[in-house]
DNA sequence: ACGTCTTCCTGGGCGC
DNA sequence: TGCGCCCAGGAAGACG
């Protein structure tokens, strides 16, 4: 479940592995999961009302999904990544629950049941250099397709700051009565924090997550911005041993899992105080705090 | 205008 | 053993 050490990782190793290469093809295995900006057939129609069929799905280009170019640039702002050419085309990727963009080597085969939606295959100083794959079995995350440097950036202006940049400032301006969890989620007011870390840097903050988002004092503010640097910083980290150590899925939870303080630990005894951790619906999302040293 | 609920999807874990 | 239920998660749009 990429929250935003596990997309960091992702564009870290994505740059070591295909910076430099060029998109030499694309195959879009399911339409569905490519927006391509201004094509009202773009996926994620599937988030729309079921009783909304979408229009007949236009062509996709190829040079859309950066054929033709050259990777330049792996960036990331919160949870979402972008691919970046020479020549400033761009796609944004976000991998939802799920989703993986992984580099797969000549001669591997992948199946339908693989979960495949996009392959692009890659030349490297004029040879093949494999295959980029985006698969996600659950299909939250996609593409967007068709997007400039400046598209992406205009769209990341949308967002809060990268959560790894967390200042007291935005917890200080939120005004309204919804819960603090509710406003950390809402990647307007920072971009990255998904449910585990909400949680997690709330614990170590020592705010209720359904203090109002209006209620907190200077200095919670301050402890939840520091808090919120602190458990992402550390899950990149371990998130790099663990790649070291295991690799692939049994590993990625390993080290990461064994760092949570209250996220899947409802019932258990709270690390700080020993009181029974509690588990409630905060944001229509499973919250897991301590009854006690939680204000 | 603002906050909450529903919807999309599938694998895995649980209970019967 | 097997079947079916339900849950997890992010984000957009609908609804209150």
């Amino acid at each position: 479940m990429p929250e935003l050490p596990e997309v960091e990782r992702v564009r870290s190793e994505l740059e070591q592995s295909i910076v430099g290469a060029a998109f030499a093809s694309v195959t879009v295995h399911r339409r569905d999961t490519v927006v391509i900006p201004g094509d009202p057939s773009g996926g994620f129609a599937r988030n729309k009302r079921a009783d909304r069929p979408g229009p007949t799905p236009k062509r996709l280009k190829p040079a859309q999904l950066l054929t033709g170019g050259r990777c330049r640039a792996v960036l990331r702002h919160g949870k979402q990544l972008a691919m970046v050419t020479d020549d400033d085309r761009a796609v944004l990727i976000h991998l939802g629950m799920t989703g993986a963009l992984l580099r797969v080597i000549p001669g591997a085969r992948l199946s339908q049941s693989d979960h495949v939606h996009v392959t692009w295959r890659l030349d490297a100083a004029g040879e093949s250099a494999g295959r980029l794959v985006f698969r996600d079995p659950r299909r939250f995350g996609g593409l967007w397709g068709g997007l400039s440097v400046a598209d992406v950036r205009a769209r990341w202006s949308q967002l809060g700051p990268d959560a790894l940049d967390a200042r007291r400032g935005v917890f200080e301006s939120l005004t309204g009565r919804r819960a603090i969890k509710a406003a950390l989620l809402d990647q307007r007011t920072l971009a990255g924090v998904g449910n585990i870390y909400a949680d997690e840097a709330l614990f170590r903050a020592r705010v209720r997550p359904n203090r109002s988002a209006d209620s907190l004092t200077p200095g919670e503010c301050d402890r939840l911005a520091e808090h919120v640097r602190a458990v992402l910083t550390e899950a990149i980290e371990a998130g790099g041993s663990t790649l070291r150590d295991y690799r692939g899925s049994t590993g990625s939870e390993g080290a990461a899992q064994r760092d949570h303080r209250v996220y899947g630990r409802a019932g258990q005894p709270c690390v700080r105080c020993g009181q029974f951790l509690e588990v409630s619906q905060v944001a229509q999302r499973t919250t897991v705090h301590c009854p006690a040293c939680q204000m």
